[in-house]
DNA sequence: CGTAACGATATTGTATACAAAACGCCTTGG
DNA sequence: CCAAGGCGTTTTGTATACAATATCGTTACG
């Protein structure tokens, strides 16, 4: 995507990730545009593709409004989150390369770092472990997989997750990650399968604990 | 989609599944304008959604071509459709409702019959097919599995794997809606997952066989 | 008083014009 | 002969104008 309807594409997302949006509340092209400091074209590609991502819905007749995610929304994502992710592990397993797995490696010493510290680093945290995901799905080699999967991870309800781990949760992520590189190590995709689901619907367990 | 962008959706997706199009060749917007019979404005929107769903891919720097599917995306479009529409049929197990059932009863009874014919009535078959899954997915109550779903399940590759099907698999086929159907009424889950699992499987193995 | 039709206003859809960027070919200098 | 740079052409990106359609308030009629 280009410039301005990147942009816009960014910065609609934005509002309504971060909630200054309200769930429901109607979009309008043009508010977007003035907002944006572009013109509707953009805005009308950015709203295209956050409506296939399934962050705008489209009302009876071809109103956009902020999608409401309940709990439930919020639960089959987890889910199909883990069954996809695991499966790009799997895949991952018997496709990783040396450098790949080197680079998981150093991702998980700095994520530890940053665990251990006597105040846990969370902002290296959740770069750390965002950037473990990405080459793991990277590894996988599936431009569709990958697809699906990033209409699933959403970064804020990543950092929310993280934000209700104890220091000994976020430890035990560290831990889920080292297990997943040994599994590539010995190429065992049914194993790496099942780490990443593990680490995934613990993950959900904790983003739905009471706040 | 509104009805110019609809249209050239429809249109330009005919063109490259029909194979009109070779996987690979470079598309011009203006030229799909002129065919499409609209402006540039609707093709671009089109496109997008094409993009999104992997039919065209953008090149370097935004060129688009049509995307070149090999033997291994298919093979994985297969194993991703297999894991989603079985979730799918677990969700559905336990959230069909009495008139959905009946829905899928009517519409494997017709898909049988086209089968038991003389000479096997493959379009019935398929109409019948498509329609049985669809509301499978719908039962299942997730827009995002469905949107998912939808850009996995290529009616082009359904027909020609109900097109290497021999009576005896077609009526397989009947055979496992309706194991699907006794599932559901058992609200069966795993069952329900299973059998839908080892459907598309088949499928893909019939689909893979040498034409 | 309720309701249905109407019209003003807001919003989305499409076409077109122009700007920006990329590609290909040619030239030119080493 | 090859490589680098420049220029014309092609293609994509953005803005804007206008058309089509929906929304909502108002009015007129039963």
């Amino acid at each position: 995507m280009s410039k301005a309807s990147e942009r816009a594409y960014v910065e609609i997302r934005g509002l309504i990730l971060s909630g200054d949006v309200a769930p429901g509340s109607p979009l309008t092209e043009e508010a977007l545009a003035d907002i944006c400091g572009v013109s509707r074209t953009p805005v009308r590609e950015a709203l295209r593709r956050l409506e296939a991502e399934l962050y705008v819905v489209r009302s009876d007749s071809q109103r956009l409004a902020v999608a409401d995610w309940n709990t439930q929304d919020l639960a089959e994502m987890f889910t199909l989150r883990a069954m996809l992710e695991a499966h790009a592990s799997a895949r991952a397993a018997t496709r990783i390369t040396p450098e790949a797995l080197e680079a998981l490696r150093d991702s998980n010493a700095a994520l530890a770092a940053a665990v251990a510290e006597p105040t846990p680093d969370v902002a290296t945290f959740l770069t750390q472990n965002r950037h473990f995901h990405e080459i793991v799905i990277a590894a996988a080699a599936s431009p569709r997989l990958a697809a699906m999967l990033s209409s699933l991870v959403e970064q804020p309800v990543v950092r929310r997750t993280a934000a209700r781990y104890d220091r000994a949760e976020l430890a035990r992520s560290a831990h889920e990650h080292g297990e997943l590189i040994l599994a590539f190590v010995a190429r065992d995709a049914q194993w790496a399968s099942a780490v990443m689901t593990g680490h995934i619907r613990r993950a959900f367990h904790a983003f739905t604990a009471a706040a």
